[in-house]
DNA sequence: AGCTCATGTGAACGGCTTTTACATGAGCCG
DNA sequence: CGGCTCATGTAAAAGCCGTTCACATGAGCT
């Protein structure tokens, strides 16, 4: 609701002032209240003030303003993961815990952002620029990964940090679009997202046979003497 | 492929033969082909050879049309999961790892069902009959889970079934609608989407400490240095 | 001032969803 | 067989949406 609409002097475009802009502000309210297929063209205009052919001086279509929305959204995207991420501060494993809570924050607190991206339907290599987007917030996840991998244990096959950044997206992905949004409409759990995910990147990384000093889950405490922390595949010796 | 009358069956209904399975029919082609957004009640019953009008004697809208598909897809996936996970043989992680493939399985070769399940965007909480059918699919996953984590080590703390389950879930859930359907339109991958699950499933499984060797022998098998049996993603360097 | 082009309007077309009044024919009962 | 009833399908219409097109308007430049 707090957007940064207040400043509006400077850009008084020709008769409405940028029309542009409020449509993608409009569609943003709309898709939030009624998903990505309930919004329409015509909802936005009227929002607007303008009238239902408008729009189309701004947008070939309709598609193409749920594209730009998704583009601006990875773009928000990419920024907070990179925020969240910090360069791995104050250690690798904490911050790639911090980005898996980021994923979720966004799902949660951007869904209109979060569905056009992801729920909307179109695809993502429609145009290029959005999956240039897409592929630039992606690139974090993946940088992070690398950092990781590069923490691997010595004396045990290094992961690929590609497989890995997918597996961090993947899990982010499913916990986020099955269990991350709304107050009401989901599924119930025994705890919350975070936690969910927080457990299963953690019980993952530890596949990996990463040190992971956190307890893993709600229920499981400190669990294993620092000696037993790799996986049976590889022992230290 | 026509739908009228060329099954000359005992099941004639009043004028068409029965319509509500034809347009469920019809339904399901026209969403796999164009999504469950572009998808139009006037195709469905156009596609039938009746009226617009005439769905509504069956349906009381598009939506529960969609909801009706949805529930039969969870019927589906329940039975197909049922049959992946084959009660734990020949051993648990086989067949765990079994269901996650079940699960790939079904988005890639039941799109329609797939999408009309998890991205119509109609609350699973409308009907209470798709949700008990949502449960019951997901009832399978739990079962696997509950099986695997007796299974658990001694020296650990046994993992919450219910976790696992959604864990799994998640993952899977989360690779199939980013990676797994598609010959086309989806991200390109270094690796197929089965095997990015595979890969997955068994990382985190050695998280949680159970034994991951993938063939079917004993668990104690890998007295042999690390690396040389290799790990969840193939040969190391 | 006058030109030009981006921006917005009004009207229109076709299609979709849904409702309403009406038609039809299947099954049943006497 | 005749007639009743109700489920099933039709026709027509209202209202909305996406999209297009001819036209209006006013911003900025010369």
């Amino acid at each position: 609701m707090s957007w940064r609409k207040d400043q509006g002097r400077a850009e008084r475009g020709y008769h409405h002032g940028n029309l542009k802009e409020a449509l993608l502000q409009a569609a943003l309210d709309l898709i939030s209240k009624k998903g990505p297929a309930g919004f329409t063209f015509a909802d936005a205009a009227r929002m607007a003030g303008v009238s239902p052919a408008a729009p189309y001086r701004h947008f070939r279509d309709r598609d193409e303003l749920i594209a730009s929305i998704a583009q601006r959204g990875f773009e928000q995207f990419e920024s907070l993961l990179t925020q969240a991420w910090d360069d791995g501060r104050p250690d690798t494993v904490t911050a790639f815990e911090r980005v898996g809570k980021a994923y979720l924050a966004f799902a949660r607190e951007e869904p209109a952002f979060y569905s056009a991206m992801f729920e909307s339907g179109l695809p993502v290599d429609s145009n290029p620029t959005l999956m240039a987007a897409s592929e630039r917030a992606f690139a974090i996840i993946r940088a992070a990964a690398e950092r990781l991998a590069a923490l691997a244990p010595p004396g045990m096959p290094r992961p690929p940090a590609m497989m890995m950044a997918l597996h961090i997206w993947a899990m982010s992905h499913g916990v986020a679009s099955l269990f991350g949004r709304g107050d009401a409409a989901r599924r119930k759990l025994p705890m919350s997202p975070e936690d969910l995910l927080e457990a299963e990147v953690l019980i993952y990384l530890r596949g990996l046979g990463f040190p992971t000093d956190r307890r893993p889950g709600t229920a499981a405490a400190d669990d294993k003497p620092a000696g037993e922390r790799s996986g049976p595949w590889g022992k230290p010796k």
